[in-house]
DNA sequence: GTCTATAAATGGATAGAC
DNA sequence: GTCTATCCATTTATAGAC
């Protein structure tokens, strides 16, 4: 692993344990037990840092999306694909705890982020209509935007919630906790069908919470 | 005005405006056209600033928490108590589009903070029993805890959706459509109540929205 | 109470040796 | 590529005159 792989391996650990904004140049330099200026060597510096992150977060993200299209239909496949969205966040949460200070100390990202968040927008817009063809889902007239605008809400600032409780709560509790929490936002359009989805899932959720 | 209100009523203005995390105390002496010696007699510095914003802000919460106790019933009650509560966090959006960041830096008013959430859970879970018991909310069994925590999710995090999504919206249009939301949360769960409800506020929002 | 001046602390960034 | 040494900018905080 070449040294520009192992600071962004290293930053991307640091700030996700420690939070972004109190984390120097120099502190990253000293986990990754280098010289500041073997790191400014490489990056210019935070700032550099974060947009390389940045990067790799959002054609990860974009990929996800991508292959969402046309490949999920039934409940379970929706429910199963928010876990994967879900882990793929969770491994920047750094950048979603601090999102509104980074966004506004890095002009460049939050035009980005914002572009991205149009992209999740339109992509859960498409599932809920895939969902509504099946037949599954009956969604009052207007409903819809504001069904989407809930869903990326809570997925935008579920790790904030958390972060703000302070329950620091353990990955994988959590993001059952979130997915429950998402298709719950969901199930009550969807009449007989969604009665069962819902025991369905307060099932799994009862094994899963007991281990 | 004594010099104490002076300066916290006008960092208030000042952290709302451009932001609590890029204001340093000259420049909250600046805008006051007052010297940093002078700001730094009567607090101890931003922090000892933004400790006394918080005790007001606390204040008149929990008042308005405590005020709802037993006297909103109706649909339309909690509906307006929904606008109270989401013009006092307006208030105060400094604070809530910041919140990581600051209760991080404070860890004080993290500890104050999580104790107004857990009241306001509880006022939440209150008022929607008192739905209940009024017959026009109707719970699957596991329903409750999820929906309150939805709703609070919102009420916290609205204010940094905005501010992330960029769309620096007037505040009476975003409160608007964030009471919306939330009532939006809840009306799935009111079967025909419900129906009459959602078109209720369907019609007012479009004629406000309109203006 | 308020000001000016300045010290102290922190974080960001670079030059030059190896 | 990496290190040491150092400098510069920003922010915090205080001392002492008025």
């Amino acid at each position: 692993m070449n040294t520009k792989e192992r600071i962004l391996k290293g930053s991307l650990a640091l700030f996700n344990e420690e939070g972004e904004a109190r984390q120097t140049a120099v502190d990253i330099a000293n986990v990754l037990e280098m010289s500041p200026g073997n790191l400014y060597y490489h990056f210019k510096g935070k700032g550099a840092i974060i947009a390389a992150l940045y990067d790799e977060f959002e054609a990860g993200m974009r990929a996800l999306l991508r292959g969402a299209r046309g490949r999920i239909t039934s409940i379970e496949d929706n429910w199963l694909y928010l876990y994967v969205l879900l882990e793929d966040i969770h491994g920047f949460r750094f950048f979603y705890r601090n999102l509104g200070e980074i966004l506004a100390r890095y002009p460049a990202l939050a035009v980005r982020f914002r572009a991205l968040l149009a992209e999740q927008r339109q992509t859960i817009s498409a599932l809920l209509g895939d969902l509504e063809k099946a037949g599954v889902l009956h969604l009052m007239p207007r409903m819809k935007p504001v069904l989407v605008q809930q869903i990326l809400m809570m997925l935008t600032f579920w790790l904030s919630m958390d972060a703000v409780t302070g329950a620091g709560e353990e990955e994988a509790s959590l993001i059952h906790k979130t997915v429950f929490s998402i298709m719950t936002l969901v199930i009550p359009h969807m009449g007989g069908a969604g009665l069962e989805a819902m025991q369905a899932i307060s099932a799994y959720y009862d094994t899963v919470m007991e281990k």
